[in-house]
DNA sequence: TCTCATAGTTACGTCAAGGGAACCGCCCTT
DNA sequence: AAGGGCGGTTCCCTTGACGTAACTATGAGA
């Protein structure tokens, strides 16, 4: 069984860290949490994501009801993202994640390095 | 560049992200969450794991200080691990993002089978 | 002596996530 | 008429995550 199990997922958690797990979703989220934005926009604006992953990370967003899609009848047609009030939820539940990352983060990287250089006592 | 960008982390959430993306890394944690547990004990509970993957996942969780390792002076010596204080800390941390997962299940799930069944208006 | 358990490591093959690039129709500007 | 931005889709190919299986050492028990 190669790569990751999509496992029958009668566990919630789990749903939520098949989206929250994607560095692509989170930082998806954390830009649209400042407000509405386009797609190329978005695109321009999280650095490193390709086109096809933008498309597909709002797709599943969107499908999750995390996140609208809206077509603005302009010429050309823009389409406009938003978080949905869940989407806005879950952007607060990522943010205690973060508050804990950022709180601990200085003593994760001093024990890290600390590991790595230890020699190997196996 | 194909899969994970491990891509500089200035970013802390990031780094979490990498252990609480990985799905092996979270059910460790929940196991240990219970309490002490020895290598083959959470082989066995920790359902589908491979003997590499916990391997490979103590090894980790024990690099970032999340979880401690003990050889018990045993014939033959067993090993215990256990969270540390900071492996409890995430614990909890994780906890708040399961408790927005329960809560929010059910609406994604029916959202979810309403934007699968919908006809594809692109 | 043979086998089992404990706690791993190493080698190898596979498979799907994801990057890159090309392509699409539409409209606007030059 | 030729480019350029918008909002995607489709294809191919690489690569890294992961499972399987074999191998390690040590000591207990039959």
């Amino acid at each position: 069984m190669g790569a990751k199990r999509k496992l029958d997922y009668d566990c919630p958690i789990r749903d939520v860290l098949d989206r929250v797990g994607d560095a692509w979703s989170v930082l998806t989220i954390l830009e649209l949490s400042k407000g509405p934005c386009r797609f190329n926009a978005l695109k321009r604006v999280i650095d490193g994501i390709s086109q096809r992953m933008l498309a597909v990370t709002l797709r599943n967003l969107e499908r999750d009801g995390l996140v609208s899609r809206q077509v603005l009848p302009t010429a050309p047609p823009q389409v406009e993202y938003a978080l949905t009030d869940r989407g806005h939820s879950l952007h607060g539940a990522i943010g205690a994640l973060n508050a804990w990352a950022v709180e601990h983060q200085p003593g994760i990287r001093r024990d890290r390095s600390h590991y790595d250089q230890r020699p190997k006592l196996v």
